[in-house]
DNA sequence: AATGAATGAGAGTTCATTCAT
DNA sequence: TATGAATGAACTCTCATTCAT
């Protein structure tokens, strides 16, 4: 049995999940609150129950799409391995990310620039945690000679945009397997385009 | 001296331009031809003097971000240099287009598909063709032994991944100097993050 | 008492009777739907939770202008009375209709052409419908001896353009009583300007 | 040779009778001047020149439309003919007008009335002229005995209402002949529907 | 918990008209 | 005589939001 209060968090979730899809299709700003009720089954008007504002809709999307995306973040940081696995398993999850949650995903990425300051600042506290941890890895790495001497926020750049990219590509292929394509980026990412010397 | 139908051509080209840059802050549905007037001076009503519609103005822009961008490719490809050059002469003139076309780019990467299929087509070929010559470059390097066995897509889509990441840095930081961050992906790409064996 | 969605139709009614009214006023083109809404007491947006469009509102009063219109000439042929009392009760039928609806009719008359050939299929079914029926009973008159022999199509079109001018002097003119009018109009078809010879 | 203000005149002329063909199209609200004037070969603005409005250009119009129609009217009335005859007369000079003019015909039958009051003046006294030559036409026939008694207001406006019916078919079809027409008009007038008794 | 109805502000677009050239 | 360029007001239509029920 579910307590009411719990009934209500969850069909404000199922709200947020429809405003995820339909900022995705048709942007923030060509989104329409009627197309989202009607995703969730309800009239326009009955969405106010749920949510204050479409742009309360926007942020808790963006803050649905980082949520456990950096707390997994955390983890790999502080799990003892080597560099290439955490490197891997950051690219995983990142991708991984994208099947489970492309939509709000997307809206994150395209979107969230579209909220006013005073709505971001949650938003920013966690995507520089993100960032900022990615960074401290390649430091790290560096120190033990994992990794050549490189400019940290430029690498940590990369990955981002590599991940990105390919995130596109998931999306678009429904059967792509998001763990090979890790393997790849990793590979990619590590031994570089040119031929090995010796292996 | 101007021949009065190059003064129109002139003045239609300000307007795209000032389309991109309203496109480009606020996304194409959230953007307002009164916006895009504004900045060419002039009023709203008188755009259509120029632009048939704001799609119009759209498909203009993104025709913009890729003229060029295209002819370029086309003489990278086909001059005579060894791979490695060539991958940077490609990454640089991604990066500089960030400089020159900025808005433009980002309007063409993020705000296309908001145009309606029939108004696509010349973008969709534009667009493919960019792709197929980077990933014929790709096969010919491979042929030559200049790159390891990989999958031209999948390469493909990882340089046009970082080369984007890279256009967002550009666009924030306008001291930073494009072609230093093009050597940098270029060797990121060519070599990995793994310490190099022997220099 | 009222079904809640009987409500929304006789407000839509109400809508298109409105509409009737101001485009038998200004024509379709020069109406406002500013000046509809008006009519209804509500504001120019909310005629859009009724009509979907300008258009559905001209269709809409072209097919409340035929409805029952066709209906009752099918019980004036059916019906078995000689043909002048058949006539009789067809001009009478169409005058009488100016009375009633006569905005709506005016607006079928003059404006239905501006309806976009996709919508005007159930008008043309209806009104040629009409015709045929009129064409109909002027054949079975000649086959009875009752009218001589004419071209049937001429006839009928001389039959509604009297009735429509009349229409206009009924409008024109509150006061004028439209039996009686029918009666002369009758008279004046079916025995002619000339002075009857005895009877 | 022609006298510039000759030049001119015929010029007007010609915008006058592309607006008529406009407004007979599209109607008064639903004409564009800007596709009067590419009627006309010139462009929008250009159309000044000639008219100084658009209601001027109506007004023109419908003035064009009545013109020598009054005129000849006014011959047929004093011409020393039976009534048979001069009604005969009457609509075929009626008919031939569409054919010759019908899209000024169209206009003044159905956008008069668009124009302010101030402006209507002219048409005004034109129309009601000839208005009360027909009702005299009548008036007369029955003091003479050749139509019988009849409300002469009445009677003319059948008239008239049947002559605008047949100029719906004649614009619709154009190669109806519009003598035979006008006699069958006539026919049906003045002597009806009935059956004639002996002749 | 949800709805029907309405609103008000704003959107894109059209167009008659003006005027310097 | 005609044009290119611009304007400003009007228009249809959309939509986030409110609120009594």
């Amino acid at each position: 049995m579910v307590a009411p209060s719990d009934k209500f968090a969850r069909q404000r979730d199922r709200a947020v999940r429809a405003a995820a899809a339909e900022f995705a299709r048709h942007g923030y700003h060509g989104a329409s609150t009627a197309g989202i009720a009607s995703r969730l089954g309800i009239k326009q008007g009955s969405l106010y129950y749920y949510l204050s504002s479409k742009e309360e809709a926007l942020e808790r999307v963006c803050l649905l799409a980082l949520e456990d995306y950096v707390a997994r973040m955390e983890a790999i940081v502080q799990s003892q391995q080597p560099f290439a696995a955490k490197l891997q398993a950051t690219i995983s999850a990142h991708l991984l990310r994208y099947r489970e949650q492309d939509e709000a995903m997307k809206v994150y990425n395209d979107e969230r620039l579209y909220l006013p300051v005073n709505r971001r600042a949650d938003l920013k506290r966690l995507g520089s945690r993100y960032r900022k941890m990615l960074e401290q890895m390649f430091r790290d790495a560096m120190a033990s000679g994992e990794v050549r001497e490189l400019d940290p926020h430029f690498a940590a750049q990369a990955v981002i945009g590599i991940g990105n990219a390919m995130g596109e590509l998931i999306v678009r292929d429904p059967k792509l397997d998001v763990v090979t394509l890790a393997q790849k980026c990793n590979d990619l990412l590590f031994n570089g385009l040119a031929e090995q010397p010796t292996d």
